[in-house]
RNA sequence: UGGGGUAUCGCCAAGCGGUAAGGCACUAGUUUUUGGUACUGGUAUUCGGGGGUUCGAAUCCCUCUACCCCAUCCA
């Protein structure tokens, strides 16, 4: 489990901690007009999961605003998938439809205060208005329409009276802000369509930046979790709830990076085309990375919750190796489920010195799966066993039957082969082998030593079965199309033998098929009649890795760094530059900063004129004053140009280190009280007496002696592990060049 | 091109001025009647590049580069 808490986790603790909510509300927000895939599962494994780690509560709701889209087998898929993962919603599912008469009344209010008008430009027209990422755009002339005028058309376009696509409502907020998504977005647009539950009530319709974050205020969220594609809407998610001056508290919109998986895609659109091509037999095709898929191939909800929190939540785009996910599959079955042997590919072999028939008792487990079960496994003269197990030229390294090696089969007798029989072609038909009968699986007396034990079933006793083969979908990592289609991403077999039991039996719906993979029984087409089992993965296979030929390596090429150029300084740029490094003795890149910046500038010269110590003020300027002049402008700062000098005295005087003077400093940003008062204050006045630190950094050592022995060993980085240490137990005061030269010293 | 993001091992990902976590993958070995599992070890002298500040920088400052998102009456 990961110790360390996600940045979302992080801001939900704050915002708890210092009483901006009492509770966390989140939501999973899905709009029903497809099938969700592992990338909900990412999104529902967050929004329940921090609810249910903060003890909060997490709602479904499905965004249904566009009803051309949409429809109700979605809405059941969504709540299947949530279900099956173990989630619960509480008693209702919520619909953004349901808030429709109050987003309607919104909008009103909105209109009311001048903040949104309804536009009658034609789309294309409207485009152009909006401008480019560089140009900024215009506002219509409809913006000017009068409240009343606004409220009669709102009115009207609700009542039906126009075609769609005539009049929309808009927000008035900037065309020429910087944020496309501000150029006074869209809020209502009228369409005339039958909505899967408003059914044919409404002809307008809320967007998505209007009713998202209304339908998080009125349900209470609290923390409106989703993906970096929406970080450009989030502007205007604050600023419809902030110019609707709603009661606090609200909601605030957070983004993280959304799953990609290689070998696969998870866009709906792209998802969509595969079922409606026929590329795949459906949204539950095993091969899909649906929820629906998943389930149907046999994985189970621990896996894809376990991988959800493996992959960790982070902003940076990143896309996640399948192997990751099948690792937690192949880890959650494999403490789960039963052992059973199926032969894929059967070889006859025919045991000359066996007659007559028995039954092996054979547990379910391996020894290291603490449960129980077992079943009988019926053996005769008469099996068979995977083409794979037997060769007559072996590789090095081969470890199952040759004509030359025995092996054994699995909780049954050793066997060797006497006899290869071929076809005309030449093809192997069936091996003629010898059994020991002192070999018995537990009560062996044989003293044969074999390889490996290999998996086998009863010819006469052996049930026919269907099994699936499923392998990646694509064989591209990044699949660009259908090109990229893996074309043996489905091989069906339709006769191999399975060990009774299985079907007699049924122990389990999941099994591991011995030495081959985990595999579960279809849920839709299997039949006692006709049994089919789906593979779900493969066991790790370190043997056919050994066989294959390597991929080679590609030798890492050493990114290439283009450098671009830098604009050049202004006339008055370069003069304060070479005044900077000419009189004051700055380097380059100091002055550099400093010329550059008109604010840092004159807030240095101010300084320098109350203290003479150029280089210091230079430094503490551009490093310390520069990153908060990032914030906020000059005249907002809360302390002077005359703290910045005496700080910078009490440096020079070595009353206090560079250290301290960076708390000194936060602190100044933070209260803008005088420096000496809060080194005062905080009793924060540099120890440089060695007599003072010596003991401190004895106390150190005799704690460490790991780290002094690797230090001594010849770990020189550990230096400064110590001197933190010393550091730290001092509050920061001690003088860090004396710690570091009596470090030194002592740990010689 | 304006704005908003992101960059730490092959793939994810912690880290918030003081010893570069962890998982997957890879690899070597031990155990094994699954070439599985489990266990033990090995895998970043370095954090996109270059400078600067500091006793000390993945973390602070400057700068460059690459990638992602935004100009649907989709969400």
């Amino acid at each position: 489990m990961n110790q360390s808490k996600d940045f979302l986790r992080t801001i939900v603790e704050e915002d708890l901690k210092s009483g901006k909510y009492k509770e966390v509300v989140t939501r999973f927000p899905p709009e029903p007009n497809g099938f969700p895939h592992i990338g909900h599962a990412k999104s529902i494994a967050i929004n329940f999961g921090i609810a249910r780690d903060y003890k909060g509560h997490c709602n479904l709701r499905m965004d249904d605003t566009n009803p051309t889209t949409e429809d109700t087998q979605y809405v059941e898929a969504l709540k299947d998938a949530v279900k099956w993962l173990g989630f619960d919603w509480g008693d209702d599912v919520y619909f953004t439809s349901d808030y429709f008469f109050q987003l309607y009344d919104y909008a009103v209010q909105l209109i009311k205060m001048d903040k949104a008008y309804v536009d009658s430009l034609d789309e294309e027209t409207m485009r152009e208005y909006r401008g480019t990422v560089t140009e900024a755009g215009r506002r219509s002339k409809y913006a000017q329409r009068s409240v009343e005028e606004n409220l009669d058309l709102f009115d009207r376009m609700k009542n039906g009276e126009f075609k769609d696509g005539e009049h929309v409502l808009r927000a008035k907020i900037d065309m020429s802000a910087a944020n496309m998504k501000m150029r006074d977005p869209l809020l209502y647009r009228i369409r005339h369509a039958h909505h899967f539950r408003a059914g044919d009530e409404w002809s307008i319709y809320p967007m998505y930046d209007f009713a998202h974050c209304l339908s998080d205020y009125i349900e209470g969220v609290t923390h409106s979790i989703c993906t970096l594609e929406f970080e450009n809407n989030r502007d205007i998610y604050n600023w419809v709830l902030d110019t609707l001056e709603l009661k606090p508290p609200r909601p605030y919109q957070h983004e993280f990076a959304r799953l990609g998986i290689n070998y696969t895609v998870m866009s709906k659109r792209k998802l969509l085309e595969l079922v409606e091509d026929g590329q795949v037999s459906g949204w539950d095709d095993p091969r899909l990375p649906t929820i629906a898929g998943y389930k149907r191939r046999g994985y189970t909800p621990e896996s894809i919750l376990t991988f959800c929190d493996q992959i960790g939540i982070a902003k940076a785009n990143s896309m996640v190796d399948v192997a990751q996910l099948e690792f937690c599959i192949r880890d959650d079955l494999n403490t789960k489920v039963p052992r059973v042997m199926c032969v894929l590919d059967p070889l006859k072999v025919t045991i000359e010195n066996y007659e007559g028939s028995e039954e092996i008792d054979a547990s379910y487990y391996p020894d290291d799966v603490p449960k129980d079960g077992s079943r009988k496994l019926p053996f005769s003269r008469e099996i068979y066993i995977e083409r794979d197990d037997f060769m007559e030229n072996p590789p090095k390294g081969y470890f199952r039957l040759t004509p030359e090696q025995p092996v054994r089969l699995k909780h049954g007798f050793i066997i060797s082969c006497k006899e290869v029989i071929k076809d005309a072609n030449g093809n192997i038909t069936e091996i003629k082998a010898e059994y020991y009968p002192d070999s018995r699986s537990g009560s062996d007396s044989s003293g044969i030593k074999v390889k490996s034990a290999i998996q086998w079933v009863s010819a006469k006793e052996a049930k026919t079965v269907e099994v699936r083969l499923y392998d990646r979908l694509f064989s591209a990592e990044i699949p660009e199309g259908v090109d990229d289609l893996n074309p043996d991403s489905l091989k069906i077999i339709k006769d191999a033998l399975i060990e009774p039991a299985v079907i007699t039996d049924k122990p389990d719906e999941r099994f591991q098929f011995e030495r081959q993979g985990y595999f579960y029984a279809d849920p839709v087409d299997y039949s006692d009649e006709n049994p089919v089992f789906n593979k779900i993965v493969g066991l790790k296979d370190s043997w056919s890795k050994k066989t294959k030929v390597k991929d080679t390596p590609k030798p890492k090429a050493k990114k290439v760094q283009v450098d671009g150029e830098v604009v050049p300084m202004s006339e008055a740029e370069q003069a304060l530059f070479d005044k900077y490094t000419a009189e004051f003795g700055l380097n380059s890149e100091v002055a550099n900063t400093l010329a550059r910046d008109e604010q840092l500038s004159s807030f240095y010269e101010e300084s320098l004129s109350l203290l003479d110590s150029p280089v210091s003020l230079a430094n503490i300027v551009t490093n310390e004053v520069a990153r908060e002049l990032k914030q906020i402008e000059a005249s907002e700062l809360k302390f002077s140009a005359k703290q910045i000098a005496q700080l910078v005295q009490m440096v020079d005087d070595t009353t206090i280190s560079n250290k301290i003077a960076k708390q000194v400093f936060e602190e100044m940003v933070r209260s803008g009280e005088d420096p000496a008062k809060i080194v005062e204050a905080k009793g924060l006045v540099q120890i440089s007496d060695p007599a003072k630190i010596s003991p401190i950094i004895d106390e150190i050592i005799t704690k460490n002696p790991d780290n002094v022995a690797k230090f001594r060993a010849g770990n020189t980085k550990l230096l400064s592990f110590f001197v933190g240490q010393v550091l730290k137990a001092t509050g920061g005061k001690a003088n860090p060049k004396v710690v570091n030269e009596l470090v030194a010293e002592k740990l010689k």
